[in-house]
DNA sequence: CGGTAATCGAGACGGTACGTCATGTCTTACA
DNA sequence: TGTAAGACATGACGTACCGTCTCGATTACCG
């Protein structure tokens, strides 16, 4: 959304709030299903019952109404993961849930989709950091600061590395499925990631 | 390229060598200034001075004709990195050309655009896997078994793994741009490779 | 056209009349130069600086393009030709400057392309004769019908053969070129026609 | 191929002329069954068991090839028609047998077909001319002749106008198709042209 | 309570790429 | 040397989508 703010008194016709929420809707359902690529604004229109000048007026971009409609569709829960009293254990309980999600082949589809055109619209590319990829790296460092209080890990643990050794080999799986990205591979990285941060100590 | 085997005596007029080459060198141009989406395949006719019916004979799609023109681009030493004596050191001559290769924006939007074309098309995948991924993790698999013989590691390391937690963070900064991909990093993520697989001891 | 009519409020954006006016002008100018084959519907929407695809969205066929721009173009008198006060002078003067017409070197060339393209699709053939045989034969229809009411002829007169008998030896010199179709052969093919018609009184 | 096994036993001297009847017995099937603008040379090729290198050898032009093959498919009697002892009669004789052969709808297709290909190429007209139009003219020549020498017309009648008055009504109802051409109007025709000529004494 | 202003639907528009197809030419291997 | 196989340049075809635009019809608030 552009501005989901409204503490200013705006002077015409307010926004529809139905059109809104079918227009996200119809592009959820679209892009689960077909993909970036297939899915068309027209037929995004057509299925929310609603004019493509609407769907302009609010998303200058089809990327980024597929942001939004994405983050609406799948962003169920903003809370992290629940604490389990081991780096390991919050490790494991903060993967696991992306795993299960980003697996599904539409989201797969979608998710390379996504990185694709961030390529291409730097724009697009802070857009996505931030819905996606930011809210879950934050909720990594409170696991990685919690180990540190904990006295687990070292402090001077460099977390966003970290964080990369964490989901980079995760990611790799899933965009070039070369092998399977399943619970086995997930805790294998987790306890590398565990192993790497232990031998810098 | 649809057949390089050319044993068998064909009947007709032969394939113009000439028109294959001008076409993936246009098409490696196009694609690495503009990228796969803003590269057409009339301009790719156009550069190469060759009509698009014959594009159309031999690729029977813009992403398969992305693939052999980077391929052809780009795969300049099919055999491996040199040995240095050391797994790290084998691991930082294998990863450090790669990283050079495709941290040129050019690359990087490329490569993202390869790989969400794959999840589109399951015969794009396959080749794309075995184009650009796998040569690759084969030089790596040599890399490991190497160390094996020289007994730096055990012999039921888990090399599939181990390429996983190598390239992954590497694939993840490159295609996230969330932190650089810069030699220190480098050097981080083949020190935690090893760290994991010296922890499997 | 499609819609002449547009007495009832319509919705969306109306019809650009412009560039409805410049697609007709275009055609018409390019089939008349370079008949009916020769004129590309590229070639038109660009004269027209016009969309391909709104061409498209008006008129399916090029061949359906071609019948509106030539009617377009040519039909500039709907009303029928002057009363001479005999038939053998309404026969000339509703003849004549059909001949005028038809007689040039792109007419002829359009007339008969068009014939050909009535013959592969049967909805064109419908929209040509509505649109360039009817209006002619009721205005021959008109004048037979003047000539019975002056009792100049039989009342039973076969109205159809006769205007075949005054058109078809007129397309026929047109369409095959095998001999001039001058104003000696005009009087010719009228003088014929008043005979038949007499004898079978 | 019309006969392989024939074929393959000779060794030097391949068929030129089976490959040329093969070239016209398909080039004639495929223009019947599916009209000049949808028949393909490559389809002609590929149903002759011949190479299209062989077929321009020989037709400059696709036209000029359906010219051949019509003509060879069609043309059957050279010889002019039966005398009947009136000129009535003789011009029925000569009229209905074309007028059975060009009704059938694949006919009437290639037959505007041609006439709009003679409009465009004069070369063509040309041919078309002397292959389809002036064999049935000198034979409708004889015809009057032949009355002129029982008396039974004028000699000073004009003969080439008088051949326009039969064929091209019948012409103008084949290709324009707003009206039956029944045996009807066949007599209705000759009548007319009987009528005109007697009138002119 | 009427004016003002932004919204919405419908959908036409310019632009551009796609992948297919046909023509007529040209190049090789074979017989 | 002619023929079959078939690659080639050229260029039109009709479809699809993008993002912009122009309407007339709705809502609100504001004076």
């Amino acid at each position: 959304m552009i501005d989901t703010v409204a503490d200013e008194r705006r002077r015409g016709r307010p926004r529809s709030a139905t059109a809104k929420r079918a227009i996200l809707r119809a592009a959820f359902d679209l892009l689960v299903e077909h993909g970036l690529a297939a899915t068309s604004m027209d037929a995004v229109a057509q299925r929310a019952g609603v004019s493509k000048a609407t769907i302009y007026r609010w998303w200058p971009t089809k990327g980024l109404l597929a942001l939004d409609a994405l983050y609406d569709g799948w962003e169920t829960s903003p809370r992290g993961p629940r604490e389990t009293g081991s780096l390991r254990g919050d490790l494991l309980a903060l993967v696991r849930p992306w795993v299960r999600l980003a697996s599904a082949p539409g989201s797969r589809r979608l998710l390379a989709a996504l990185i694709a055109e961030a390529q291409r619209h730097p724009g697009f590319a802070a857009a996505y950091r931030e819905r996606f990829v930011e809210p879950r790296r934050a909720h990594g460092r409170e696991v990685f600061a919690r180990a540190v209080a904990r006295d687990e890990i070292p402090a001077a643990t460099d977390v966003e590395v970290a964080l990369d050794l964490l989901y980079g080999p995760l990611y790799h799986r899933l965009l070039h499925g070369h092998a399977p990205l399943n619970d086995r591979f997930v805790r294998d990285v987790v306890q590398a990631t565990l192993a790497s941060v232990a031998a810098a100590r």
